[in-house]
RNA sequence: GUGGCUAUAGUUCAAUGGUAGAGCACUAGAUUGUGGUUCUGGGAGUUGUGGGUUCGAGUCCCACUGGCCACCCCA
C-alpha cells in the first residue's frame, strides 16, 4: 500500500483526469445553463480579510474557518463562501453595473470540517445571484434557472424536488404573537431544526416564546391558502414556465443562515437520502451590512455544490448514462499510426499539418508495434487512424467505429480531416 | 468537537492464530503490417505506522495516522 504522505489532506481531492473529465462535465453544464439565463462569469480571491466573515455572524463560523496570519501579518481566511466576496466587489462598483446583475461564479470554497458523504473541506460550488432587483421575478428566475441545471444534467422531477417557502410567512406568525425581533430570529432558528430536534426540545423552545409545537406543525403542515404575496407571485411565474411541477412549498424549509430576508428554497433528492443539494433565497439585507449601511442592494441567490449532485447523478440511471456519454474519451480525432519507422519525418509532418488546423492528434512517442498502437487509438477513443507505412503518400485511414478503412492519398486524407474538424 | 466501522498487489476483494491468494488492470508471447475474442506466461506486497499478547499475528489487544459513515453544523 502506499504511504500516507502520498495522500491529500483530508477533505481535499486529487483529479486525475478521469475525475477531472467529471468535474469538467458538472462546470460545462452549470456554465452553460447560466448562459442561457442571460448571467456572465465573475470571480473574486480564494484568500480573503477574516474580517469579511466574521462581519455577519458568530456561530461555528469562526471555527471552520482555514484561518492564519500572512507574511505580512494580515489575518486572512481561505473563503468559506462566495457572497460575501460578491457583496464586497458589487458595493465597491455598484454603479458601474447595468441594472438588474445577473451573475454566476463557479470556484473552490474551504471550510474545516470533518469530511463525509456529501461534504469536504475543499469543494466547488456554482453560485447564481441577482442583484439590484427586489421582485419575485427575480427569484423565479434563479428558481427556473436552478430547475434547468438539474435537467441538464439528466435528472427529472421524479429524481429531485424544489422545496420552496417564505419567510415572510414566519414573519406574520410571528408578528401573531407579538415576538420581538430577537424573538423572531430565534424562533425562525427552531423552525430550522424542526425535523432535526427531537420533539420535546422542539416543544421546550417554543415553550419558551410562547408558542406551542403543535401550532407550528400545523401551520406545516396545513398552510394557509395564501401564503404570502412573494410565494404566489413566484409560483405563477413557475407554472408560465411549465416549470411548477418541480417545485413544493414546504413551509419547515427555513434556511439556518440569519441573513435571508424572503423567499428561501432547497433543492432534495426524492428519495431524500442526501444533504441539499443547492440551496438559496432573497437577502436583501446583506450587502448593506457588509457596507455598513453605506449602500442597500436587494439580492437573491443559491448555490450548488459539486459533491452532493456527483451522488445524485450516480443514483439516477438516466443521470448517470448521460454523464457517461460525456465521460466518454474522446481525446483525439485522428491518431498517426506508424507502420514503417523511416516515414516517421513524413508523419510528423502531417501531424503538424493538422493540428494547426485544430484538428486533435496523436501519434506514438516510440517504436510500437501496429496493433498495439490500434489498440491505443481504440482506448483513446480515436475517431480514426491514419496507417502511415512504406506506400506513403498513400495512407489507409481507419473509421474506428466502423472499422472500415480505405486508401487516400496525402490530400485527400488532410481534405477528409479537416473539414470534418471545422464542421464540428 | 463526539461516536461507529474500516486499512491486504495499481485496483476490487479473499485468506478456522500456522507457507499471503484471485478477478480486473498492466506486461510478454501465440500473431515479424491491422485493435474489441481466446489461450499461455510474467512483474508484482516488510498485510497503513508503532508497540503488545503468543512457540507462531494479515488475523487478537493498545496507540497513532488515514479512509468511510453518522451526530454537530451546513455561510
Amino acid at each position: 500500500m502506499t504511504s500516507t504522505n502520498l495522500q491529500p489532506l483530508p477533505g481535499f481531492r486529487d483529479f486525475d483526469p478521469n475525475l477531472y473529465a467529471l468535474r469538467t462535465y458538472l462546470f460545462r453544464t452549470w456554465r452553460s445553463v447560466a448562459e442561457r439565463y442571460g448571467f456572465v462569469e465573475w470571480e473574486g480571491p480564494t484568500l480573503e480579510p477574516t474580517d469579511l466573515y466574521l462581519k455577519k455572524s458568530g456561530g461555528e463560523l469562526p471555527t471552520q474557518l482555514f484561518r492564519f496570519t500572512d507574511q505580512g501579518e494580515r489575518d486572512v481566511s481561505l473563503r468559506p463562501e462566495l457572497t460575501a466576496s460578491l457583496g464586497r466587489i458589487v458595493a465597491a462598483n455598484y454603479l458601474n453595473y447595468n441594472k438588474p446583475l445577473k451573475w454566476f461564479e463557479i470556484g473552490s470554497c474551504f471550510r474545516y470540517e470533518k469530511p463525509q458523504k456529501g461534504r469536504l473541506r475543499e469543494f466547488v460550488q456554482f453560485n447564481v445571484d441577482i442583484l439590484g432587483e427586489s421582485g419575485p421575478e427575480a427569484d423565479a428566475e434563479l428558481l427556473a434557472l436552478s430547475i434547468d441545471c438539474m435537467r441538464a444534467l439528466g435528472l427529472s422531477s421524479s429524481d429531485f424536488v424544489v422545496r420552496v417557502s417564505d419567510r415572510e410567512a414566519w414573519l406574520s406568525f410571528a408578528a401573531q404573537y407579538g415576538l420581538s425581533q430577537e424573538q423572531t430570529a430565534d424562533f425562525l432558528a427552531t423552525v430550522d431544526k424542526l425535523e432535526r430536534d427531537r420533539p420535546e426540545v422542539s416543544e421546550e423552545k417554543f415553550a419558551a416564546l410562547g408558542i406551542s409545537r403543535e401550532r407550528v406543525v400545523s401551520f406545516i403542515q396545513n398552510p394557509p391558502e395564501r401564503v404570502s404575496p412573494r410565494y404566489e407571485a413566484v409560483l405563477t411565474e413557475l407554472q408560465a414556465r411549465g416549470l411548477a411541477d418541480y417545485v413544493q412549498l414546504d413551509l419547515s424549509v427555513v434556511r439556518g443562515l440569519a441573513y435571508y430576508t424572503g423567499l428561501v428554497f432547497e433543492i432534495f433528492d426524492k428519495a431524500h437520502s442526501l444533504r441539499a443539494v443547492a440551496g438559496g433565497g432573497r437577502y436583501d439585507g446583506l450587502v448593506s451590512t457588509l457596507t455598513d449601511g453605506a449602500l442597500a442592494i436587494p439580492a437573491t441567490g443559491f448555490a450548488m455544490g459539486d459533491a452532493v449532485i456527483a451522488h445524485l447523478i450516480e443514483e439516477c440511471p438516466a443521470a448517470r448514462a448521460l454523464r457517461d456519454a460525456a465521460l466518454a474519451p474522446h481525446s483525439c480525432d485522428v491518431y498517426l499510426a506508424l507502420a514503417a519507422a523511416e516515414m516517421r519525418p513524413q508523419m510528423l509532418l502531417l501531424a503538424s499539418t493538422l493540428r494547426d488546423a485544430g484538428v486533435r492528434v496523436d501519434l506514438p512517442l516510440t517504436p510500437t508495434k501496429l496493433a498495439k498502437q490500434l489498440r491505443h487509438a481504440e482506448r483513446l477513443g480515436a475517431a480514426y487512424t491514419a496507417i502511415i507505412g512504406s506506400e506513403f503518400p498513400s495512407i489507409e485511414l481507419k473509421h474506428m467505429e466502423t472499422r472500415k478503412s480505405e486508401k487516400l492519398t496525402l490530400e485527400e486524407l488532410i481534405c477528409t480531416l479537416i473539414p470534418r474538424k471545422a464542421s464540428s
